[in-house]
DNA sequence: CAACACATAATTGTATACAACACTGTCGCA
DNA sequence: TGCGACAGTGTTGTATACAATTATGTGTTG
């Protein structure tokens, strides 16, 4: 394990110490991007060895992402990717029509030049993505856009809010979505850009709102499966 | 520091493992309770020594504690109990502003009687803890109060979001109270309760957006000292 | 006397060692 | 053969040791 941490050094020297954040970060982004799926067991040994850190960082990562909810703790028992319920799907979709609508209006009152700009990005980054056929790193681009919005409208507490209900949806979508439904809420990132440019809040409220509401209609929610799937399933997937 | 844990072995039997969990809870009623100042520095050496366990554990809890925004962590330099902004101060209200009003209203829809009973005990606590000269403990009920109806809304995710929420209200509170009015806020209280038993949703939501505006408008929230309290301020109180 | 530099002490960051618990497979018995 | 007890193995929970960083106090120097 010392010859990996060794070998990771170099790479490392740029985040001097901190070192978890790092992890979190990595682990975080696995998710995100759907090479980790819901139910994967994060044994403290095997990240730690992945990372060259001790598990002493991997533990304290593993604790972080478990209060954002992205990994599930059992007591003795390890560490997993968190498989959200039916339920919990349902009440995150719930608090973010609560939250999202209303930032998108403060949004389109303070967006700037900058901003809009930095929107578009998002936006060619996302379809750039679908293009090259990586569905997982475009849903994660979209996440982004939402998150972009909350921190436009300037709130930060609402942000990470925002962020962690984003976070969840990743997980969520990676369990329930069904295929019929094209990728096609690029569309709706498209409308809401447009209305937050021209400074309409009402519209900008209204299409986040219906958009979500898209989102979750495009999700299989009944709940055929709410048992948590076994890591068999997971495993041999 | 053997000698303590064993003396406190006893006591801690019940708890058998998760150890950070207890000094969790420990720690965050002492904040509540405004029997630990914003700004007073927590040392892990001293706090693992309070409570008989190791700092591993404490860390563990202090990361927790940092994530709900109770504790703030300084790379290298420790833990210290926050000390929100003028405007986070803010942040946590508009957000408030966002979430309880509806979620009272939900409540109100689904509401039992076991519920009413369970309110109205809480309300008779905070005021006999007013009466006992508690204000520390009256106000930590009266968040608990809040807390309360966002469980009978029965959104366990935006419970979750409140429950941060009204933490860190107690510290804005402790930091920007103005004596001038009352701790009247147990009329408000009385009222939305009525609103819960009749089913009246919208009177419900009502309330809880003036209830919320009044507590924000008996705040001092003019940025006159914005900047974090020096520790000097804070161990001469 | 003020200011800088350095040595010292104290505290946090990380790694490792040991203990406690959970899971797996085997053996014995009905 | 089927079920239960038990030992073995591996993983997590906690404590401690060491390294790195920061804060403090002292002495020197302009």
């Amino acid at each position: 394990m010392m010859d990996r941490k060794n070998g990771q050094t170099a790479a490392k020297d740029t985040t001097r110490d901190g070192a978890s954040e790092r992890v979190v970060a990595e682990l975080a982004l696995a998710i995100h991007e759907h090479r980790l799926q819901p139910g994967a067991k994060l044994s403290e040994d095997e990240v730690g060895a992945i990372y060259g850190v001790s598990r002493t960082v991997v533990r304290a990562a593993l604790q972080q992402l478990s209060h954002d909810r992205l990994v599930e703790l059992r007591r003795n028992r390890g560490a997993y990717v968190a498989q959200p319920s039916v339920r919990e799907a349902r009440e995150v979709f719930e608090a973010r029509a609560l939250l999202e609508p209303r930032t998108a209006r403060s949004a389109a009152e303070r967006v700037t030049e900058a901003d809009i700009v930095a929107l578009r990005r998002h936006i060619a980054d996302e379809h750039a993505a679908l293009d090259r056929g990586e569905p997982g790193r475009a849903l994660h681009l979209s996440g982004l856009f939402h998150i972009e919005i909350a921190r436009i409208a300037n709130q930060a507490t609402i942000e990470d809010f925002i962020r962690q209900l984003i976070a969840r949806s990743s997980l969520i979508i990676a369990l329930y979505w069904q295929r019929r439904t094209a990728m096609c809420e690029s569309h709706a990132h498209d409308a809401l850009l447009n209305a937050l440019a021209s400074g309409n809040g009402d519209l900008a409220e209204d299409l986040m709102k219906s958009h979500l509401l898209d989102l979750l209609s495009s999700l299989d929610l009944r709940n055929v499966n709410s048992a948590p799937r076994t890591l068999q399933e997971a495993l041999g997937g």
